[in-house]
DNA sequence: TTGGTAATGAGGCACGTGCCTCAAAACAAG
DNA sequence: CTTGTTTTGAGGCACGTGCCTCATTACCAA
């Protein structure tokens, strides 16, 4: 019985089950499924009904096949040559080969982050005939926002990708800013013991909405759970390594209390260096983000004490696969797709 | 110049090409392409040939379309009634939802993991004509070991699942026990401080491989690391309570340096509320696995400090992922499956 | 040469869906 | 009622592969 059960529930309807169960011919459902014109009310209604009561779900693979469908996706991303990048755009590269069988094609497109406006330009000229959906890494700007909006008007798949845009609270791919910034300073809280003293804490920008979210979920914990701890006001390098120098090295003399150093950018190995070479002790505890070649060497070498990583695979992956989902118009978990905050320490890089 | 060259490479390969390009007929490249009998050597290399020229890869839709081929794939899982057990059962048929466009089925299949016997007999009773692949959780044993070769030579694909088996050291799904240990430890020694003192360990068994691996790691980094504490032996609990509450008692008893204790097994309730009603001090670290319903709360209540976990949606998704793979004999990429050591804290639950 | 077998080709149907055409039916308005 | 429009049906081809059958060719040995 079991298995005769099974067997059975195991065929799935198709839409000539669908046509006989609704009273119409495929050719109607067709028009149904397809939200062609020229179907009355009463008999889309039928249809809808009948594919509630069978459970039809379109079979994608036939429906891909007659259609000779092929998923084109762009990443856009940043110029820039910093590892975490690099990483980025490796897992593409090998996401290419893994997706090849769904009849899946990516491209990197470089973009200039810091010019909203041929971004905007950009997403503007890409039409759905060309490409299936874009996967954009870029700060939020009005521009940007209204061009990814206009995109997804144009019916091409359009997703935020690590840098989130205000808009999109659960339609994009990457962590929990916040949580990660919480993380960073419970792992500094615990990482430091019971010394009391300040943290310093090093960023490239304090523009955009990253840092700005990493920085309030460490403030937070550091006040809820380390009050012997006082964090010391963001310094922003601006990606200038002379500023760097002098900002971190000030900061060090004006604070000899300092316990602990947060390096909330995604490139640490500059920050970093400049930190060995004003030869701060490994006594202060250093924590960064992000697992890059620099980054697995340093935790080993013990230069670092923790990292807050997301994995650069799963990002592209997840990715590729939200932009499926809805391209398939496919019900997609959410939890499936959620972006875990990694915690690497030494043992488990 | 940059679409037209997109535009031809986007489009892939079919058999006709194919024996076009080898000079056979496309009856010939079907024979050679499904390993059927009665071609000439010297026509098989000229259509692997072609193959390798043209970079053909077989369209699996429409192979799976011609074949209404459907996917079906056991969970072979101990009955037990344990969270993370619990967790896994419902990510399973979460996954169900997910993966239904794929034409995949699951079943969870209760084993008895401790008569290797019947689940020989059960694993030995599957048929490759009803089930394509089977995910199995279960101890190792000799019997079993040899129940999953011989699935496997019977063209089931088989996957030792979160417990692993010897024999395969790559093809399994599950999280580095070993890493997971020294994790585990590194935790408890930050965690800890500079304190002195023992580390109380509590598993159920130390006869399964993962209880080894896992305080074999938990031992090296003990030792490397933090040579101010002292792992104590491992006590064992085999599922039961009143021992349960009568050794970690005695054990505590007689060690008042504890400052940590590691709770290895994959439940950790009944150890935890054991430790609580003997008025255990939040001052002594406390570090479990997975997470669970439990373990999340424990967090929050601060009677755990750590817990180092694998997420079971993963586990689940991941290993149906790889069962298709081996079906459709696909390349999988290595590094997509590797399931994360996850290290939770109050701030990244 | 002949007979026999092994190797190959030609062709067709099936899978489930998309998309098209043309005809038939239903309906509305005059 | 007729006329015109809207709605529906019938049917067929295509997508790329698997799996048949039957015919044809190549090759080997007697």
């Amino acid at each position: 019985m079991n298995k005769t059960m099974l067997a059975n529930s195991m065929i799935r309807p198709t839409t000539k089950d669908l046509a006989k169960a609704a009273g119409v011919s495929r050719a109607t459902v067709d028009r149904v499924l397809n939200g062609r014109e020229g179907v009355k009310k009463d008999t889309v209604d039928r249809v809808n009904q009948a594919i509630k009561e069978l459970g039809f779900e379109r079979n994608l693979q036939a429906a891909n096949l007659a259609k000779s469908r092929q998923y084109r996706f762009i990443f856009a991303l940043p110029r820039s040559g910093d590892q975490f990048l690099d990483q980025i755009v490796q897992r593409i590269a090998e996401a290419q080969a893994v997706f090849f069988a769904d009849h899946v094609w990516c491209e990197v497109q470089h973009i200039d982050e810091n010019d909203p406006h041929s971004i905007s330009a950009y997403l503007s000229a890409l039409s759905e005939k060309d490409v299936a959906g874009v996967a954009i890494m870029s700060p939020e700007t009005p521009q940007v926002r209204d061009a990814i909006r206009r995109l997804q008007e144009r019916g091409v798949a359009a997703l935020p990708f690590i840098s989130n845009q205000t808009m999109m609270d659960a339609d994009w791919v990457g962590i929990d800013n916040r949580a990660a910034g919480a993380t960073a300073a419970l792992l500094m809280g615990q990482c430091v013991g019971g010394r009391k003293g300040s943290v310093m804490v090093i960023s490239e920008s304090m523009q955009s909405r990253d840092s700005l979210e990493r920085r309030l979920g460490f403030d937070d914990e550091i006040n809820d759970s380390f009050p012997h701890l006082h964090a010391l006001p963001s310094l922003e390098t601006y990606g200038n390594e002379d500023r760097a120098l002098s900002i971190i090295a000030a900061n060090l003399k004006a604070n000899p209390d300092i316990v602990g150093i947060y390096v909330m950018a995604s490139e640490a190995r500059k920050p970093l260096s400049i930190l060995q070479s004003l030869n701060v002790p490994p006594s202060i505890i250093k924590i960064a983000h992000e697992r890059t070649p620099f980054t697995e060497q340093a935790l080993r070498d013990r230069r670092l004490d923790g990292v807050i990583a997301q994995d650069p695979g799963h990002l592209v992956r997840s990715a590729i696969r939200r932009l499926k989902g809805i391209v398939d118009r496919r019900q997609t978990l959410g939890s499936q797709e959620n972006i875990r905050i990694e915690i690497l320490l030494r043992t488990n890089i």
